[in-house]
DNA sequence: AGGTTCAATGAACAGTGTTCACTTGTCAAG
DNA sequence: CTTGACAAGTGAACACTGTTCATTGAACCT
């Protein structure tokens, strides 16, 4: 049972889901792992290229599940509704993200590669992108304050946040893939 | 020429200015105001205590600015557009503003001050709150990206950031303020 | 068997936030 | 003045962090 970096990644978002960001420490990852911390560093080179690799599942996991949409508009709320959930089920995700660099060097062709799904279905390339970054950014940040332990007991008592969230998604959008 | 928390915040500002999060270290800090670290302690519980002071001054200079406008859309566009641009003075504020915790215990009567301008103008509460949540989600998220350095590199050689943010902000706020 | 390479170890290092017993400095009361 | 009290700062320590590196072990191919 040999050790891996998509292993490793997987037990940190374990651990993260249990324990929250204070909880991840090398040493505690490693040895969930069996193994002692230094081990780790065969595999991921830093503790920021662990965080990248943790966000890269998140965000994967909101563009799988939006490339299932027919249309735009459809491709980008499943972009973000998607994304809101799977940071809900983790502890502290959205703050791991903030922190998180992007994993791979951002070279046009990565680019293409994101916005391909939108631009055939419709949209200019760098509309596509625009349209992405405002859907990602608002989410990331909604969840932000949502995972904020005071902050979503202060919101959570004076609105529906799945309803205000949809909401804001839904306005942007609006007004995004209008003309 | 005591020490004092206003003064601990401001030196911490202009340090997160010059150096980063990372710069922003305990003794540091104490060591640019003449001081040992533990002396800060006197003055401030934490260093989460001190990050939601830091973001307390990023969240008071958005709100001022909107203030003086005369619409509740005028006043959402200034809010967000102003917290983008006190945060873009600041390296890496928007990470910080994300690892923040609110710093005032929040109670109706605190989320009642803070729509108060927007309910004047016309807004429901929830309405408002809900509006306000929304634009400073999104302008974070932004900041989150913006504020990457690679990611920064890669959006800007492809669009132009405060436009593209602008348009976010303008559409979400067409959805929002509509009916 | 021998050697090469991949992988994990253990010990250390520098730096972090934080605590606490202790020394100051200042000012008011006796 | 002296005394006491209280606010403010010191210095040393603690526990913990990410990270490095020389060393060791295991697995594989020749």
């Amino acid at each position: 049972m040999k050790l891996d970096a998509p292993q490793i990644t997987q037990a940190a978002l374990e651990l993260l889901q249990a324990e929250g960001l204070d909880g991840l420490a090398m040493r505690t990852l490693a040895a969930k792992l069996g193994v002692r911390a230094s081990a780790l560093y065969w595999h991921v080179a830093d503790k920021d290229r662990l965080y990248a690799l943790m966000a890269a599942e998140f965000y994967a996991s909101a563009y799988t599940h939006a490339d299932q949409a027919g249309t735009a508009r459809e491709w980008l709320e499943a972009l973000g509704y998607r994304f809101r959930t799977v940071l809900l089920e983790y502890r502290d995700s959205a703050r791991l993200c903030a922190i998180a660099p992007p994993d791979e060097p951002r070279s046009p062709e990565v680019a293409s590669k994101i916005t391909a799904r939108l631009v055939a279905l419709g949209m200019g390339e760098t509309e596509a992108l625009a349209a992405i970054a405002s859907v990602l950014a608002l989410t990331l940040g909604w969840v932000v304050y949502e995972q904020s332990r005071s902050m979503h007991e202060h919101l959570a008592g004076m609105m529906d946040l799945d309803l205000t969230f949809s909401n804001g998604l839904a306005a942007m959008l609006d007004g995004l893939t209008k003309l």
